[in-house]
DNA sequence: ATAAATACCTTGACAGGCGATGTATATCCG
DNA sequence: CGGATATACATCGCCTGTCAAGGTATTTAT
């Protein structure tokens, strides 16, 4: 089961920066990776995730860096930045706080 | 602490149904509900929930009818149809999806 | 050779949230 | 009485983010 557009929207700028949090790393292999640890279920679309690069880094959250392959495509390599860091925080913390609000409004059946 | 657009986004349709899971009610009210009902964390805007009515009605999910006051002004109720109950159940199921997978997805400092 | 995988990027259409604005009624307070 | 505030509906047009479609280039497997 897979992730809904609209729910992906509010969460592209956290998962990203979450990848970084952990290692540097380049579009191509954030997408497989996130792709990976959610089961195939959370897809960012390509154009989706440039898009979101431009955006973090126009915003001072990553910045960028081409790799020295000497073998395969040429990488374009993302570091968090310490502004990114924070961002993540506070995305995070969003986050855990939209958790209880939402399910707090969400009817149970019994 | 407020809920993000791009989080409310998500969510909007689902935390209407919410409310006519449990009861019939009108605009102004549900919004007031859900207002009240998250501590004030959640606000829909008029506009964006008028725009939500006209998106479910016309998915079939809810329909409406004028309520008889004798005093006050007019309301539009709203009731939640069988089609809407299941729209419902869906997305609340698509949430807790959702966050299991958001959560496996984010990065924990420790 | 050809297909598929890796790797980058842009354009334009589309959908949803929402600020601004407008209507009308009722109530509260001085 | 009159102005402010609350209730209650609705629309228009802007903005932002997603993504289908399209494009380029390299490497690897068949």
């Amino acid at each position: 089961m897979s992730i809904a557009a609209d729910l992906i929207r509010g969460h592209t700028d956290a998962v990203i920066l979450s990848v970084l949090m952990r290692r540097d790393s380049y579009g191509y292999d954030i997408n497989k990776t996130i792709l990976l640890s959610s089961g195939g279920a959370y897809e960012l679309k390509e154009a989706t995730l440039y898009t979101a690069f431009k955006r973090l880094e126009d915003a001072g959250a990553v910045s960028s860096y081409w790799g020295d392959e000497n073998t395969g495509a040429r990488r374009k390599y993302y570091t968090i930045t310490d502004k990114g860091k924070e961002m993540y925080r506070q995305l995070y913390s969003d986050w855990e706080n939209a958790k209880c609000i939402i399910d707090s409004l969400m009817y149970k059946e019994k």
